[in-house]
DNA sequence: CAAAAAGTTAGATAACAATCAAACTATTTG
DNA sequence: CAAATAGTTTGATTGTTATCTAACTTTTTG
């Protein structure tokens, strides 16, 4: 199967990247993502099925926050750290700080 | 009228505030607060009704970004930039960097 | 008190989003 | 090739959100 697309870095939106990580579940993916690097889909454990997941990844990946990468069966899934940096710099270490709390 | 009801320093959710920023309107109204500081609501000249715009407020307001304080007929609002920086330091400076580009 | 001004609230509508089950696609392995 | 695995897509359902008009509340002012 293919690559899917990912938005380049100097396109990403504002609004669509904090409006994927206003979920709670997206969230937790993305924390799980910046801790522990590269994970497959089918590795978090999450409370949702595998169709509801595909469907977050996907507005996760939509928004430019993470890149999903294709190998065999896998997709291996990983935050999008560098361009993020660079489109809206403090921007995720100051939301990752932030979910950190209660 | 009384002041309506905001939410406390320590309550504020981040999924909340991160949602309520993921409006472009909204973003404006906030962008505007932080440059201009204290603003009726009828000042901001935005393409909606009063009812949309007092809408989003609520939405701003319950998200615990902004205040509203009740003075004769208007309602001056303000961002919550110490309570923001509280609870979630760096965040509100990153969006707000954020957003100011294209 | 009547009218104006500034917002809010209620009710309706239309678009969007989260979720699931079921069917599907692609890859690996027996 | 058949079965298993990993994930996507489709279609349906349910709930949420943005928006508007119209009616309402509160405060100020003639």
């Amino acid at each position: 199967m293919r690559t899917p697309h990912h938005p380049e870095r100097n396109q990403l939106d504002l609004s669509a990247v904090l409006y994927a990580l206003s979920d709670p579940t997206r969230m937790e993916v993305v924390r799980r993502l910046a801790g522990e690097g590269e994970l497959a889909c089918g590795t978090f454990g999450l409370p949702t099925t595998k169709a509801t997941l595909s469907h977050h990844f996907k507005v996760l990946r939509e928004a430019g926050l993470i890149h999903t990468r294709v190998e065999g069966v896998h997709r291996y899934n990983s935050l999008r750290k560098q361009d993020l940096e660079a489109r809206f710099p403090g921007l995720l270490k100051a939301v990752l700080k932030a979910s950190g709390q209660s």
